[in-house]
DNA sequence: GAAACCAATGATACAGTGTATCATTGGCTT
DNA sequence: AAGCCAATGATACACTGTATCATTGGTTTC
């Protein structure tokens, strides 16, 4: 993603907070640009590593964690709970809802493919769920999985 | 569970181990028998804590992992990545293939219910997986959830 | 039965992820 | 300027898991 498509999508989500009446610092920036560059997950320490390298920004471990629990509060981030990791939004600049995401996470090189199956599907799913009288916490399905590049890599 | 089913269904799991060729030795049965009587998720540590209090085996985390993983790829027990917990296979006494699992993990007393949704619906999430290049690696699914009786207690 | 072998287990150290707690900073309000 | 509260810093620690090397113990082979 070009520097530019970063600015803009930190500038909508920055105008997104105010509307929230939070705040986007600068230290909240600088981790989401870290997300947004990469394009893949990061860990938080991954991202205290960034911030350093990029910005010169020594940021504790416990602020990045505090910053990315911000961050997923504001519809910013995904945490990824099969990996441990983090990954921006794909979806900051738009303004509707998407539903239940769906992400299919690399084991191997930490890329993260969203797909979006038919909204029967997850329908049916939510049905069982419910006839289990289980609540859905973390409205989203995570897939652990390794890409056709790293698969053909390892053969 | 009975002592007297976890009894038969390590019987019945010491057999399965040696038509491969591989034992079920006392730590392992130790390990298994932990997480029958439990009936729900167990971590690692939990577990030596239990083989501990209850059989005088001071087993080392190390050796605790080794086990899990012995009674994962013996299909006895299965890894729920989503809690970095371990749980009994509720199939050990079947001899058919049983698909794709799917797990719904109450992230506060961490019960476990496996449900089973029709077999379209998984069908149609490989197929989106495949269409996105991506290969499944743990074929099973987790979600985080809360149960009807945690749900209702902590409310 | 002794030697050799290999699977199973033990011991130790350490890495990665995350939280608890208390202290400090910094921007606003009054 | 004083006070307030959100944001951040600092420190210690808990939990999960792995790397590595050593030891034990049952089985095979001679």
């Amino acid at each position: 993603m070009s520097m530019s498509n970063i600015q803009s999508i930190i500038n909508h989500a920055e105008i997104s907070c105010k509307a929230h009446g939070s705040r986007l610092t600068q230290k909240r920036k600088n981790v989401l640009s870290g997300l947004l560059q990469a394009e893949k997950a990061m860990s938080a320490y991954e991202l205290v590593d960034y911030c350093k390298n990029e910005f010169g920004d020594a940021l504790p471990p416990m602020s990045v964690y505090r910053i990315l629990e911000f961050l997923e509060e504001e519809h910013l981030v995904h945490k990824l709970n099969l990996a441990n990791k983090y990954i921006a939004c794909s979806h900051i600049t738009c303004d509707h809802d998407h539903g239940v995401p769906q992400f299919l996470i690399c084991g191997n090189c930490q890329s993260v493919k969203e797909i979006s199956v038919e909204k029967t599907v997850i329908d049916t799913l939510s049905r069982h769920i419910k006839e289990a009288q289980y609540h859905l916490m973390s409205p989203q399905i995570e897939l652990n999985c390794i890409c056709n590049t790293c698969m053909s890599e390892t053969n």
